[in-house]
DNA sequence: ATCCATAATACTGTATACAGTATATTTAAT
DNA sequence: ATTAAATATACTGTATACAGTATTATGGAT
C-alpha cells in the first residue's frame, strides 16, 4: 500500500521542528517566500502548513502580517496543561485494560530516560513517547488525535526548559507510580497520579518560563 | 478599530453551514473549484477553508481525491461528545464563581428554548449559546476556542437530529438543575451534573444515529 | 541630530496557470 | 447485454502571477 501524501503535510514537520528546535527567536517572522525557497517547494504548501499550524496554537497569525513565532508565555503553558491533562486523563479512564506487554515498555522507556542526560530533544522524545504508549489503547481515536496535536505546545516548552537546564535528567518517579497502579489494576488511582503528574510538570515549566 | 478578515474565514463559515444545514447528502464531494465559483471566490481561500474543516473533523479528505461530507457516525458522535463533555467540565471547574447576572441570562435563554418548537437552527443555536454563556467566564481562552471547534462536528448531529424528528423541543431540566446548583455556589454538583447532560445528550444521538 | 513625510521595497492575501492523477465516458469484445 | 479496455474529461495538488498593504528606507524640516 502506497501513499503519497501532501507536500504540506512534510513542510508541516519541518517548520514545526525549527521552531521547536527554538532556532528562530520569538517574536520572528516566518515569511513564506523565505521559508518556500529555502525548502525548494512553492508557497503553496508552505502557507497551507502556516495555516495550520497558526491554528494549532504553535504560531501566531495576523491578517496582512503573515506569521510569527510566538513568545513563551507562561499563561499558554498553564491552559495548555490543564488541557493535555484533562485529555490524557479522560484518555486513560477510557482504555481497556493495559496488557503486560506494554506495561514493560513503559518500564523499558523509563529505564531509558533515566540515561539519558543532556540530549535534550531524546529527553522529549522518550517522554513523548511514553505517554503515547500509555494511551496507545484508548478506542477515542479522535481524542488521541487531539492529544498529539496539543502536545506540540508543551513540547516548545519542554525542550526549551530541558536545553536551558544543567543537564538534569527527568525524573521517573512519577512513571513509576502510575505504571505500578496500572500493574494492579487500580485505574482510579493512575488516572489521579497521571494528572498529578501534569500539575507539577506544567508548574515547573511555568515557574521556568516566568524567570 | 477596523479589521479586515481573511477570506477564507468567511468561506469557512459559509461551507460550514452548508453542511450542518445538510445541504449534500453523507459522501458528496466538495469540490473547491465548484465552491469557488458558487462563492465568487478562487479556489485557495476555498482550498484554505477545506483545508481546516477536514482538520477540525468536519470533512474528510483524501490525498489526491478532494474533499467529502463523512457519514453520520455513531462512534465520531461518542467521541465527539466525550472530548466535549470533558472540556467544558474543565472549563467549568476553572471558571471564577458566576456573577447572577450570568446566570439570569442562562434562565432566560431556558425560557426561549422552552418555547422553541420545530425550528431546529433556533433551538441548537439556542443550546449553543446556553453553554457559551456557562463558561464564558473561564480564563483559559484556549481551551474555550478548543470547545467552539469541537462543537461544529456535535451540532451538525444535533442539527440533523433536531430536523429529523417530531417537532419536540429539547428538555431543560439538566440546565435548569445545573443553573439552580451554581446559585447555591456548589460548583462540583454542577459540573457532575454537566457531565451527565452531556453523557444523555450524546446517548440520545447516538441511538439516532445509528437507527 | 531628531522627527516626520514621502517614496521604494517587500511581503501578504488572492487569483490564475499548469501538470499529473483519478473519474467518467465511450468503444470494443465476449 | 454486460463487462473490460481505452480514451477523454475534470479535478486535485502545486506553482506562479498579480494587486494591495505593511514595512523599511530616504530625504527634508525643525
Amino acid at each position: 500500500m502506497i501513499h503519497r501524501s501532501p507536500l504540506r503535510d512534510e513542510v508541516y514537520r519541518q517548520i514545526l521542528d525549527g521552531i521547536q528546535r527554538g532556532d528562530s527567536a520569538p517574536g520572528t517572522r516566518l515569511r513564506d517566500t523565505a521559508l518556500a525557497s529555502s525548502l525548494g517547494v512553492s508557497r503553496t504548501p508552505v502557507r497551507e502548513a502556516l495555516l495550520r499550524l497558526a491554528r494549532d496554537g504553535v504560531l501566531d497569525a495576523d491578517m496582512g502580517r503573515g506569521f510569527r513565532v510566538p513568545p513563551l508565555d507562561s499563561r499558554e503553558v498553564g491552559d495548555t496543561g490543564q488541557i493535555l491533562g484533562a485529555l490524557e486523563a479522560l484518555a486513560l479512564e477510557s482504555s481497556p485494560e493495559l496488557p503486560p506487554e506494554l506495561l514493560d515498555r513503559l518500564a523499558e522507556l523509563d529505564r531509558k530516560l533515566e540515561h539519558t542526560r543532556g540530549d535534550a530533544t531524546r529527553c522529549a522524545d522518550l517522554e513523548d513517547e511514553w505517554h503515547q504508549v500509555l494511551l496507545e489503547r484508548c478506542p477515542n481515536r479522535q481524542l488521541l488525535d487531539l492529544i498529539a496535536t496539543h502536545r506540540q505546545i508543551s513540547r516548545r516548552y519542554l525542550l526549551a526548559y530541558l536545553r536551558d537546564s544543567t543537564p538534569i535528567a527527568l525524573s521517573t518517579l512519577p512513571h513509576q507510580k502510575i505504571g505500578e497502579s496500572l500493574r494492579k489494576g487500580d485505574r482510579p488511582t493512575a488516572v489521579r497520579l497521571l494528572l498529578q503528574h501534569w500539575r507539577r510538570g506544567i508548574e515547573e515549566l511555568q515557574a521556568w518560563t516566568a524567570r
